[in-house]
DNA sequence: AGCGTGACGGTCG
DNA sequence: ACGACCGCCACGC
């Protein structure tokens, strides 16, 4: 497992869904590589949609990453939920792989 | 080779 | 529920 395949899943990730850090190390092999996925998300292609990559507390990056206000802007204009203290609502909006088709 | 750093996470008080 | 702490891991200096 490498972090092309950490690319992969984050392409997976439909709009109006996030995923956390954590969850895609552990989904490429590493349960404790959290920061080597944000590691990642920083050398990663424009094409990707990583500002769908968040904490697990549901906070987004920084805003020296994406500019001030942008990761929040997309995201909102995905549909995703946010909680009333500015956090994404993990509970409703993470995206697990493979459950798609269980309704 | 050693040391500090960070788009993190789990535990503990 | 929240903040403080510590542990992880790869990178750059």
């Amino acid at each position: 497992m490498n972090e092309g395949s950490i690319y992969q899943l984050v392409s997976l990730i439909p709009a109006g869904s996030v995923m956390t850090y954590g969850q895609l190390a552990a989904l490429v092999g590493k349960p404790h590589g959290a920061r080597y996925a944000a590691r990642a998300m920083a050398a990663a292609p424009g094409e990707l949609p990583c500002h769908r990559v968040i904490n697990a507390k549901g906070e987004l990056a920084p805003e020296h990453i994406f500019g001030q206000g942008v990761q929040r802007q997309l995201l909102l204009a995905e549909g995703v939920h946010f909680l009333p203290d500015g956090r994404v609502d993990l509970r409703r909006c993470r995206f697990l792989p493979g459950a798609a088709d269980r309704i």
